[in-house]
DNA sequence: CCGATTCTTCTACAAATGTAGTACTACGTT
DNA sequence: AACGTAGTACTACATTTGTAGAAGAATCGG
């Protein structure tokens, strides 16, 4: 009940992306399935999780399909969207666009180390991209 | 006429950050200069402005100072303060609370080069922490 | 002194978000 | 058949955010 989203600037608030979450490593997920995740990690009711669902829905952040009396959800972007998306903005009004400017904060404020990288760089040149 | 604020989680919208972007760039401004930029940047109202600025402050990210008949507010968090705190917000939220899988991903959607990193590291060495 | 201008303060209002209760419906069970 | 149960759909309500007009006070220009 939503056009198909061409995406482009996902951002979720903490909350939502709790929900996709679940959504993300369960693939499709009923309301209840949902809630009893949600319920656990923060005490949210049945109900305000459907809203949740549904307010997702209305977005085309997720899509619905009807299961019998049940109502069966799945993402309709992928994580690595919404990080692009997010990571992006962040980059566009606190680091002026400058991506590496994002990486010199990260390792100035020792929230990496430079031995941290190195890894990293191994890693990718083994050509792995989860 | 705000608590201090002891400071953490300072997170802004995108909105809120040009206001206090102003701020950082110029000090101690008076409204309608606030104003004349933000007006310039996204052809916003005077009275727009004001209200940001109040509400700003009541919150305790800018205090304010009578001079006259006019208002001059100044920023009482940082911009490395924000940074800090949104990316990190980021990071707890999208990247399981891993800075390095940030900066994973960053290389990974080709934001960044292992260029980068490097010439990062070599002027992070020299000691400039800006 | 008087009108025009400048500023601040109030009030307003729509949209999004967080949270949930209530109502209604279909089901499965004695 | 009657009931509790599970599920969805609606409605509700407080907050925050984006935007701004209206009102009132103080100031400037003549």
């Amino acid at each position: 009940m939503r056009e198909p989203d061409p995406d482009q600037d996902v951002a979720l608030s903490d909350l939502q992306i709790a929900v996709v979450r679940v959504l993300w490593l369960r693939g499709e997920t009923s309301v209840a399935d949902v809630a009893k995740v949600l319920a656990d990690e923060r005490g949210l009711k049945h109900t305000t999780v459907a809203t949740l669902l549904t307010r997702l829905e209305r977005r085309g952040v997720v899509a619905q399909r009807r299961e019998g009396r049940q109502l069966m959800y799945r993402a309709l972007v992928s994580e690595s969207q919404v990080r692009r998306s997010m990571v992006g903005g962040l980059i566009g009004i606190l680091f002026g666009g400058d991506s590496r400017e994002l990486v010199a904060h990260l390792l100035r404020e020792s929230e990496i180390e430079p031995g941290d990288i190195e890894r990293l760089r191994k890693r990718l040149k083994k050509g792995q991209t989860p």
